[in-house]
DNA sequence: TACTGATATGTCAGTTTCTACATGTCAATC
DNA sequence: GATTGACATGTAGAAACTGACATATCAGTA
């Protein structure tokens, strides 16, 4: 159901776009938060267009479809979206690697952790310039929520990360 | 390969222990960062056997099967977690839900955020208190930083929710 | 003209995960 | 003696997801 929703989702923010520029939606913006390839994406659009919640809307070169959201697709994202429960469980593999720091010796976590922290904060100044450019673009309020999760998401990473380090550095030598 | 990696680390931090305690402290413990369902578990720890990542150390009552963590089981832990070249990507749907919010009319879409401010508010309610009670048992350094990003990750995510919450307020009735 | 890289869509086999079903033991209480 | 709830392990079918394979077009350039 997921896949769906953020399918529709990116289609409703986005307006028309095909299975490749959905894939790359993915990856631009909201790979923080769900991923998802074009092997699973592509299917899934033709069911959809099956269920009528997208309907093709323009053939293009290189026989591309252009996919737009329905009456019926929005309404199913919205009932979905207000829909008390679901939840699926997170999944981050990060999180889990940082439960399982202990079983390094402290210069081995120390170098994860600053690894990461970097990793982290190159991510957090990708999603800072897409949101410096979202705004000189006059793009504002609503679509960019999610945006400015993105980013505490990264700053609070990368702060663990940092600062965990420290503590390891700190524990071990004292 | 995350699921095996998980369960050996709890084998690890935790000592000994069966699939079903291995199921509630995968709640209790990691719920924030991975999650597992028994039915999941208890064939994963039987083919963890055969490889001989763990070993039946003893066998209770009511067919109970006490899991321990092997050498090799350790040496493969430690391998993983030092390899640079995993990363599975993130699946998160409360954060999949905050990008969707421009769906929904702002007084739908805060209060959704009310709510969800709210289970986060309690889920950190319930880490802090659990961090406490390890403070109390003595159990300090190493094994709480996993807990430490755990607290961080509620506190940002509720942060967010009311933030937002109150922006769109303020946004919709200027 | 040939090559390269971005555009564009798909399938398939294997792995992981979810939901539901299924079974039985032991301790405490009524 | 019967019931209840926590303990304890499993299976099976379906859905979601991954990684690799497969194919073809179009634009720009060497």
């Amino acid at each position: 159901m997921s896949l769906r929703m953020a399918l529709l989702g990116l289609l409703a923010v986005s307006g028309p776009a095909s299975g490749y520029d959905l894939t790359k939606l993915f990856e631009k913006s909201i790979s923080h938060a769900w991923h998802a390839r074009h092997s699973q994406i592509y299917p899934e659009l033709n069911k959809m267009a099956a269920d009528g919640l997208v309907t093709v809307q323009e053939e293009g070169p290189r026989g591309r479809k252009g996919y737009a959201i329905t009456e019926e697709g929005s309404r199913r994202l919205r009932e979905w979206l207000v829909g008390t429960e679901h939840f699926r469980p997170v999944r981050d593999e990060g999180a889990l690697r940082a439960f399982l720091l202990p079983m390094l010796e402290p210069p081995e976590a120390v170098a994860l952790l600053r690894g990461e922290a970097e990793r982290y904060g190159a991510k957090l100044a990708a999603l800072e310039e897409f949101d410096r450019a979202k705004a000189r673009e006059g793009k504002s309020g609503f679509g960019r929520y999610a945006l400015d999760l993105g980013i505490r998401q990264m700053r609070m990473m990368r702060d663990w990360a940092e600062e965990t380090a420290d503590r390891i550095e700190r524990d071990d030598r004292g």
